[in-house]
DNA sequence: CCGAATCTTGACTGATTCACTCCGGATTGA
DNA sequence: TCAATCCGGAGTGAATCAGTCAAGATTCGG
């Protein structure tokens, strides 16, 4: 189990404007280009960032992309379902096992645990914001993942133990 | 992203076995039929399974086979991983967006997300096992793994809180 | 108002993966 | 010996992935 490419270079082309996109919009092939990402496929990739409301565009001569919000109101979360469509797929609907066995009224004792699973990333990704991988480089952000991960919310527990 | 039929099939079989294994092997044949299953794809799962140690088979006119150790100490990561050959795989390693960008000299804030989010599957998948899975139903499996995933190894903080 | 730069939409394509099937063989019990 | 089973790997059609490409719409500078 996998994210395509669309996901990572949708990450990278959000954090691209996050980082360079305050002066004013950044062109599709300015930015591919700089990241070094084939200049199609990166068009593409915004467009559907723009179908679901994370940047915004503007078109002629100097037009380009721009965060439609704040970097910190941008989850990773946000990013992977606008490029991948889902984060993780739950097969019993798109891709069920035998009609009967993945009908909702069977009792199957597998299912929970792909929901249980599907949480758990939702959780994670919707924790992280594009703003935390903006500074402090991977070593930072390594370090602040592990401090979210731990705080499920509870954030008496850490100063307790 | 999603798990593949492979890993469906691997659980729907693990389970089977600790079902109906106790009297001794159950052929690959008619396990695909009870569970209605493509027969020869069964077989080739269960031949993964064995590979992993998760299973073993006995040949001849009444073998089949049985699961190598206890439903207690089998996890739902041992089988996915078993069939598919991660949870989640790292990208950077084998779908390397650019050479330079995913080489691990490079700094790069985006890869600590993915490191995490296997963590996160990983601590899931292992925690849940086929013992879990095998009374209760699917309410009950549910119950269950909302309890244990609020739990995080820390017995005391139910009780505390 | 023309043209260059840009975004927009959708069709198209080669490579890979998925979800199987098939076949020839090895092993074992009756 | 023979039938039932497991074993290993090759093969296959369909879907998905990772892009490309072409034709059009929009905007700004001159």
């Amino acid at each position: 189990m996998r994210f395509t490419t669309q996901a990572e270079y949708g990450l990278i082309c959000t954090l691209h404007l996050a980082r360079f996109g305050a002066a004013g919009p950044v062109a599709a092939r300015e930015m591919a280009e700089k990241e070094d990402l084939p200049a199609d496929y990166t068009e593409k990739i915004l467009r559907r960032l723009r179908q679901a409301g994370i940047v915004t565009s503007v078109r002629g001569v100097s037009g380009g992309f721009e965060l439609a919000r704040d970097a910190r109101e941008i989850s990773v979360k946000d990013v992977v379902e606008a490029t991948e469509g889902s984060t993780f797929e739950i097969n019993c609907r798109q891709h069920p096992v035998g009609a009967e066995r993945c009908d909702t009224t069977h009792d199957c004792s597998i299912r929970p645990v792909w929901y249980a699973l599907r949480t758990k990333i939702d959780e994670l990704l919707d924790q992280i914001r594009i703003s935390d991988l903006l500074e402090g480089g991977e070593v930072g952000v390594t370090e602040l993942i592990d401090i979210t991960w731990q705080d499920h919310g509870d954030t008496n527990l850490t100063m307790e133990r």
